[in-house]
Parts: structure tokens; C-alpha cells; sequence
DNA sequence: CATGGTATGATTGTATACAATTATACGCGA
DNA sequence: TCGCGTATAATTGTATACAATCATACCATG
């Protein structure tokens, strides 16, 4: 049956459980969802197909990562991004981006630093032609190159997390003129932890941080969230 | 806060989905369950009084936490805290309680201060005569008082929960010596921040975090988690 | 007309039923 | 005895049923 087909090929690609969180997820920070606005588990259910079941253990996790509120017997209300709170974001990642460079001096592996070096030289390929899909997603790989090279699990998912939910913003980002300068800082990072220097490398992606959001800030890619 | 959010607040306390979450999660932190152990969806919730809806919305909550792993179709596996995790955790909260303490400068308020004072005071009281339960306490209150008053819901956020999750480690740790000089450093904090000097607070807040791990290490408080 | 109580509908919270999946035990044959 | 397939049990995944709670509208009463 048609059904029964379907289910088959949802299945594959995830499960049915995470499909629905990974969906309610991306429509919430893709701005489907406005702030404030109640989600109603049998309308998100039958949206997506799917019983309550589902979408209430989806909304558990969701209220976890901070982007519903859930009030008991009331229902589930979206928490919108605030200004606030990407400032925020982006000074803790500073903090933490530092230390996963530290930590990657140590413990970054051949492959892994290879990678690196590939994705910053194509990446200065594509920055002169002002590919901006493949620079969102090489920008998006390093950083992930980054996290798995610290050697911890706890600072990999947590820098991890936050990537992810500044995501909509770092889009922006990046389709400005500061995708070759981005990359640029890149290199460095990674010289400087190729050369094995903690210091240098965590100053570095420090700084990595605060000069892209404050380049958020000068062109004005924050009005979004208000 | 306004009343919706104190509403909120209670009911949750009290709600059964709260209790079930709260309750599964420190069995785990207390080490009632084992590592690797598989929790299942019957027995537990027979032992709550409750069917596997609640239980199953832990367990989504908790594998956001990383506290138990879900292997789909298969089951959920506690997943203990390694002495590595420990290790990472105060690094990082090393950074993140220092940008705390930076940002405590510019917005604890009147009230906040005089309360951290207090606990400073009462602390020492307690110290000079080894009372360790209160020790503890004042330590915990200490420590949210900071983080509440960062003015950033994100990092205060961020640090409870890291804060809880060291929890078992941290009651050890006060039991040891060590209460006596950890309130001298929250009085160097306090002043610092009093004195509205962000360098000297982040770099004392930083080194309070790595002194409480070093301590940690040389008493061998860490031997539980292997 | 204002107000308060109650009925009603909508929505969430919990329990249970059923389906799908996985693990285990058993028997059969080589 | 070992391997293998199948039956069976145990467990999770999903849907649904029922209970509790909350919001709303309406009506009675002053």
C-alpha cells in the first residue's frame, strides 16, 4: 500500500522519530514557525503524517534545546532567536572555538589535517568566483573538521549545537563579502596548529568569532530576529 | 520573572513528566545504574508508578543530555561519565564561568552582590567549623548566583546544567579540604567584580575552575568514574 | 449592562492496544 | 556436534483511547 511504501522509504533514510524532530527543528529555524506561535500536536502530527506520539517526544527534546517552551497543560510555544542571544552565542563559541583549537594541536590526526587544507584551498577557489552555496558548505565542513579534532566529545557536540542554531544567520553571513576573508582566517587557524602553537591557535579562533559577528553587526544581519 | 513563568515553574515541579525526567536522571548521576546498563521502558516505569509515555519522554530528553544512548528498535543504554568527560567539563566550564564573571561586571545588581556577601560570610562560618553539608550548599548557591547574574539566559543556561551534571563530583570534593580555600577564591571573584575590573574576574574565575579540578585529580576523587 | 458561574469544546497528559522489530530458544538435518 | 532456519518471546515504535485541564462562550442573576 501506498502507506506502508512510504513508511518503507522514510525509514531508510531515518528514523520516523528523528525525522519528525529533525523536521519540526528546521521549519522552527527556518522561521516557519513564527515566535510565540503554539504548536498543536495533532496539526503538526497530521502535517507530517505521523500520531501525536511522535511529535510530543519531538517537542520534549525541542524544549531541551531551548526552541519551544512548553507550558504543562497549555501547550508549545516557539521561542524565537533573540538579538540577544546570537550575541551571546558568538561570544561563548569564541571562548570554546579557542579551546577546540588548543585541544586539536594535540590531537588532530593526518587525515583530518589534510582535509583541512583541502577544503581551505578550494575554498579560495570558489570565493574568487563568488560560489557562495560551496563557501557556506566548505565553511560549514571546516568548522566540523575543527570539533572532531579536539578529541572531545563533550566540546565537539556542544560547539556542535550552537553551529547548528546560528545556522540561519551564518547563511547570511557568508553570502557577504566576507567568505574570502573567513577563509583567510581559516588558514591561519589551521598554520597555527599544524605548527602545533595552543596559544596562537586558540587566540586565533577566538578572534575568528568575534570578527565575523562583528561583521553581523556592521551589515546589519541581525535585524532579522527582530 | 513574571507570574506565567513562576506558574509554570511549580506546576512543572510537580508534574509527572518533570518528576519522571528528574527522577531517571539522577538515578543515572548517582550511579544507580550502571554504565552500559539498558534501561527498559516497563520496568522503570513500573518502579515510577507510571506507563512508558512518560518514560519514553525522558528518554529522549535524557540522550539530548548524553546521559543514556537510544539505539532504535534496540534500547537505551546508560552512558556513564568518563573521567576524560569530567576533565573536559571543567575546561570548558573554566572558560564560560570566566566570561560569566566578565559579564557579572557590567550586570549583577545591587541585591545580587549583597546576597554573594552574604554566602561569602556564611561560608566562612561554616568552613572554620567543618560543617560540609552546608559548605556544599553555599558553594552551589554561590555559583548560580554568578550565573544568574551574567544577564545572559543562554550561558546561565549552559552553566546549570554543567554544574548539575559534576554534581556527584563536586559533593566529593567539599567533603575534602578544599571548602575553606574555594570560598577565599569566590571572595577574590566577588571583589573583583565588585570593582567592576572584568579582566581580573574572568582570569579568577577561570583559575577557580582549574584549581577545583586539580584538587579533584590530586585527592583521586576521580578514581569513581572508572 | 456587568458579572460570575457553568457548560462545552479544545488541547494536553497518561495509559493502553496494536504493529514492527529484535533477541532467543529450539528443533531439524547434514 | 554444528549450522541454520523458524517459532516464540521480549522489547521498542506508533496509534489510539480515555482522563485531566484549560479556554471560551453563553446564560442567569444582580
Amino acid at each position: 500500500m501506498d502507506n506502508q511504501d512510504l513508511k518503507q522509504e522514510v525509514t531508510d533514510k531515518y528514523s520516523l522519530r528523528g525525522r519528525v524532530f529533525h523536521r519540526i527543528r528546521e521549519d522552527i529555524l527556518n522561521g516557519k514557525y513564527k515566535d510565540h506561535e503554539e504548536l498543536k500536536e495533532v496539526a503538526i502530527g497530521q502535517e507530517l503524517g505521523v500520531s501525536r506520539t511522535p511529535v510530543r517526544e519531538a517537542f520534549r527534546q525541542l524544549e531541551l534545546e531551548g526552541l519551544i517552551q512548553i507550558i504543562p497543560n497549555r501547550g508549545a510555544y516557539v521561542t524565537g532567536i533573540k538579538v540577544k542571544d546570537i550575541e551571546d552565542i558568538y561570544m561563548i563559541r569564541s571562548k570554546l572555538e579557542g579551546l577546540c583549537a588548543r585541544w586539536a594541536c594535540e590531537n588532530i590526526s593526518k587525515e583530518q589535517l589534510e582535509e583541512m587544507e583541502e577544503n581551505i584551498y578550494l575554498a579560495e577557489f570558489h570565493a574568487a568566483r563568488g560560489h557562495m552555496e560551496q563557501m557556506a558548505e566548505l565553511d560549514n565542513r571546516f568548522h566540523n573538521i575543527l570539533y572532531e579534532s579536539c578529541n572531545s566529545k563533550m566540546l565537539e557536540h556542544l560547539l556542535k549545537d550552537y553551529h547548528q542554531y546560528v545556522w540561519r544567520v551564518r547563511q547570511k553571513t557568508l553570502s557577504s563579502s566576507r567568505g574570502a576573508v573567513s577563509n583567510v582566517e581559516h588558514k591561519f587557524i589551521m598554520e597555527a596548529i599544524k605548527e602545533n602553537n595552543p596559544d596562537k591557535a586558540e587566540e586565533l579562533a577566538n578572534q575568528h568569532m568575534i570578527n565575523a559577528y562583528e561583521n553581523m553587526v556592521e551589515k546589519g544581519l541581525l535585524s532579522m530576529f527582530e
